[in-house]
DNA sequence: ATGTCGAATGAACGTTTGTTCATTCGTTGC
DNA sequence: GCAACGAATGAACAAACGTTCATTCGACAT
């Protein structure tokens, strides 16, 4: 009779290093999208890895380092896409516009856990400095872009009365809090909707430049 | 000579019960406003008191419940504002939509604790059904409120190829993105800009109703 | 097969957490 | 003045936390 106990080796137990920070980073995501930051322990996040406690300390130095890289993987990999995306968008301002916004509602962009771990930091940006200027950092470069976006548009449509700078952090701000209501009530809000919401704030802003006809370039 | 150690009475030991309560709930505002919500702790709310931790214990139950009745506070707050200013504003549904905005960027509704008990909660909403239950139940009574006048001014106003549920939920989200950003960037955006960001959302969707006149109604 | 080496483990440690409750202390009515 | 009462305290507790490191285990070259 065989030994029930016998030994079944385990796959992968080792992994390329980078392999490993990924799949720990992963976790770290789960775990704050399904316990809340908060919540979020070493063994939350080792248990969602099915690895054992001890190797968060092993690939990154501490807890809080762990996080930290959670919030640069994920404003890293934001800040590729919609590089990307301007990178292939046409040459006019308005199309560049409308391409930041599809991105904003793509569906890797507007994954629940992705979305639960910008607003888990976004919420502790006033105590935690790191966090904040992290962020900012990042913002700059996007809120620069988005600011002149909508100054050419506005210029070659000789809108009048329309703020440049008020319309890109209005725009921003929509999607923020479009996001929002993603995380907090899937159900009351799609990517779908919420492109559609966004697209029309430009087509009221900017009549001009963007058609008020119900659709968005959404994949 | 007399004891330094001499005894000081301190004033008020002893407080009316809510008093005390709702001393704690403002400490406990501030907690998570200055050290986040992850890192708020009996402790840490109890030094904000300047009483013991026992406290705690003492007038809510646990620290889970303190934190529950301090989003109820800050739920129950915002819910008696908007509902005032629905009573003191006229009839016209333009009047009573633009109270509503008006109250959302109050100064009080803004106060730089209280946005961060809000996304504090908001980003935990998924992981605690309590808190989604709490925040849902509230919502829908503003969200009603909103649709119901978005939906008549649309028919007053006879605006064609707007949609009252999105118009409402595009402004909601607006107003989440500004608050988010009061709260991430005070400097960079004031309760004032975020009026003005918001009536001119108004303005351009409901030009016969709002004047796009760079004026709000804040005190 | 065997040996080597680095990755992964998990028991153990010192802190810190939330909670309890005997004690202390201010208030109030007499 | 002085009890009597109840609110507030803070030492004590078990549980859970992040971190460490001697040990274990698996992959790979030989």
């Amino acid at each position: 009779m065989k030994d029930e106990k016998a030994h079944v080796p385990r796959k992968n137990r080792t992994e390329p290093k980078e392999k490993r920070r990924l799949q720990l980073i992963q976790a770290t995501m789960r775990s704050i999208a399904s316990h809340s930051l908060s919540e979020t322990t070493v063994s939350t996040v080792s248990n969602e890895a099915g690895l054992s406690r001890g190797i968060i300390s092993l690939h990154f130095q501490s807890k809080e380092k762990l996080l930290l890289e959670t919030l640069v993987h994920v404003a890293d990999e934001y800040k590729l896409l919609w590089e990307n995306a301007l990178q292939k968008a046409g040459d006019s301002s308005a199309e560049r516009l409308a391409s930041l916004v599809n991105v904003d509602f793509h569906r890797s962009v507007c994954d629940r856990n992705k979305l639960a771990v910008w607003f888990a930091f976004w919420s502790e940006t006033k105590s935690r400095p790191t966090y904040r200027k992290l962020c900012a950092e990042r913002d700059r470069e996007y809120d620069a872009m988005m600011f002149q976006l909508c100054s050419d548009i506005i210029n070659e449509g000789e809108y009048i009365g329309i703020d440049p700078e008020m319309a890109a952090r209005g725009l921003a701000a929509l999607t923020e809090g479009l996001w929002l209501d993603m995380l907090v009530n899937p159900r009351k809000m799609s990517r779908k909707k919420a492109l559609k919401i966004s697209m029309a704030y430009l087509s009221h802003l900017f009549p001009r430049h963007f058609m008020n006809n119900d659709e968005g370039i959404l994949q």
